[in-house]
DNA sequence: TGCGGGTTCTGTATCGATTCAGCCATCAGT
DNA sequence: ACTGATGGCTGAATCGATACAGAACCCGCA
């Protein structure tokens, strides 16, 4: 059987009778040789088909393949389907497309060892961590390769290099705003927890990670500073079983049985807010005559909420772009906050009398 | 200034007084060694620093990288935005996943010199060419390699192992659906046309790529089947501007600006659908009622428009999987047609008497 | 004692390119 | 005619690992 193997730089060397080096500058360096030589190599090359210098020889000889990797936390199809996630993906390829650098979507990290493999065995010349797990070893795993390393909205145990929003800022406002007019009854929708470890107490669940305790600790942060009574306020806590917004679901639901009724909900996430909406709509209660909503993140979808959404717009896109570029520079020891601001739209309004 | 360098597995064998490969063996061939070195070998290397083998090396020599590239014709946050192209990357996913091999995001094929750059040196075991293009010398670019190849909806120019699914039969199925109904007044909403270089005649752009006139082929089908006119078939065309939900806004404001108005239109996809129905609602015409619409794809969404949208279904998980084992494999030469399948939902009704 | 058969480990070639120092002409300047 | 640049090209070392063929040793058994 004749296997067709495809010819390298060698071959194409010998075929002209020049040296390796010679083929090699005549695609990386033409101005070192003549235009002559180098348009006869080319062409000897492509009567040949080769293809050109492999990329992975390249890629080891030069210390750098064109490739950074993402992880993330959830199943790939997730952050497909999470519109915070896609615009933070799309900052990421705004960056990268532009360097020419491609993204891999490394594999989930599943149980620990095989997760730490997939990190070690990554072919990339950087790494950004969209996960939540801060005590992570397998993020260890990659820690010692000695790449550049990002990590986003990932608390403060990760890496040298971290961007984040000001999330407990955000939160903050947006129930400051609630309270300014005039709410008393507060419910907070919470992100859901995924992934907890078997048997770990749901509250002690709700501290981990943190996007989540920093927002948590904005609402409180609010409703403290206004002489109310934070163990009043109720946070009820799902383990997720879908969507964000399935979550929003459930989470109004439980809310909205209470007596007597919050008369406003601080939704951590837009995704949160529209479940919330949702349950509201169906049981005809008008937002925001009777029920404030505030979301946070302010994704487009947001703007066309009915009502339209109050929320917390935080800069996804840029949040994207600027990890992309912290990484490129080698991912410096920095941390970068961005700036979170509240939207005012539809969803909120002075609280009803009594 | 002292720089760190990471240890190699050199230095690991050094260190351990034992040759290279033994310290290869206790990374890969577990049972080529005692455990006891083993255990000794692993030990060091922690304690040295070593971050296992380097993976650009291990490819360079195993020939394999554990990652397939992908491609896409649209800037990546389209894909993010388009939900069959979500499903479809799902399934891709969800097969890579499990393969433990990762998959890279291409930058965007541009101008066609860095394009074929870009793919030709991508660091990659494989490549899925999700575009329409079908003469693409970029691609063929990427063909010199002899790496497994699959394009996916990609007419039948491009590679010896394609799948797509039947577009031809499943528009003809819709459109006959309409017809059964009494509808003799059709409109077409047709995938927008983007990326046209200057000056090409729109009407010759609508032929070009697989998927619209396969589409448009099978809605032909079934009005000459049913001895209509074909060319009394407004079909208008649109270079996109956006989303292909804006295109079926703008399409669908164009056909029903004729008098006398289409009683149905036929949609390419779901998003341009939903794009007319939003427009029909706009201007208070009644779906099913004054006005049937078809789709194509069956995204969840689908299932959630008001009212609830007759589609044809097509596989998009079960395409993005099967691409996915099909390269895994090798990329045999296949052809891969998956089949079609009308779902009738409540956006479809017969005619309105006249 | 001698020999087949396992296990455990080593040495060397190899994957396909890039880098860097340096060689050889040619050519301008004095 | 000699020096110093410059342009154009080559050879060998190197990137970090894996594959493959065998060496050394221990065991049991005729």
């Amino acid at each position: 059987m004749f296997v067709v193997t495809a010819p390298t730089l060698a071959d194409v060397a010998r075929a002209v009778g020049v040296s390796r080096t010679t083929v090699s500058n005549a695609y990386n360096r033409p101005d070192q040789l003549s235009d002559d030589l180098r348009a006869r190599i080319l062409d000897v090359a492509a009567s040949l088909g080769y293809p050109g210098p492999d990329p992975v020889a390249r890629g080891l000889r030069r210390g750098r393949t064109g490739v950074v990797g993402l992880v993330y936390d959830e199943p790939l199809s997730y952050m497909f389907t999470d519109p915070a996630a896609v615009l933070f993906v799309t900052g990421l390829a705004n960056v990268l497309d532009a360097a020419g650098i491609s993204l891999a979507l490394l594999p989930r990290l599943g149980a620990d060892d095989a997760g730490a493999a997939v990190l070690a065995q990554a072919a990339v010349d950087g790494l950004i961590s969209f996960c939540e797990a801060t005590d992570d070893r397998r993020l260890a795993a990659f820690q010692a390769r000695r790449l550049p390393f990002v990590t986003v909205d990932a608390g403060t145990t990760q890496a040298p290099c971290r961007v984040g929003i000001d999330d407990r800022g955000g939160t903050r406002a947006a129930t400051a705003h609630l309270i300014d007019l005039g709410h008393r009854r507060l419910g907070v929708a919470v992100l859901p927890v995924t992934d907890v470890p078997e048997g770990t107490d749901p509250g002690e669940a709700m501290t981990q990670g943190s996007t989540r305790p920093a927002r948590l600790a904005g609402i409180r942060d609010a409703v403290v500073a206004a002489g109310l009574d934070w163990d009043a306020v109720p946070v009820p806590v799902v383990a997720s079983a879908g969507s964000d917004r399935e979550a929003g679901r459930i989470e109004a639901a439980l809310l909205l049985d209470r007596a007597p009724r919050p008369t406003a909900i601080v939704a951590m996430s837009d995704e949160l807010a529209a479940g919330v909406l949702e349950v509201a709509a169906d049981r005809g209660i008008d937002v925001p005559r009777e029920l404030s909503v505030v979301g946070f993140d302010d994704i487009p979808a947001a703007r066309t909420t009915v009502p339209a959404l109050t929320t917390v717009r935080q800069p996804l896109v840029a949040k994207g772009e600027e990890a992309a570029r912290l990484l490129l520079a080698g991912a410096p020891e920095t941390v970068v906050e961005l700036p979170t601001e509240l939207v005012v739209r539809a969803s909120t309004a002075p609280a009803a009398r009594e």
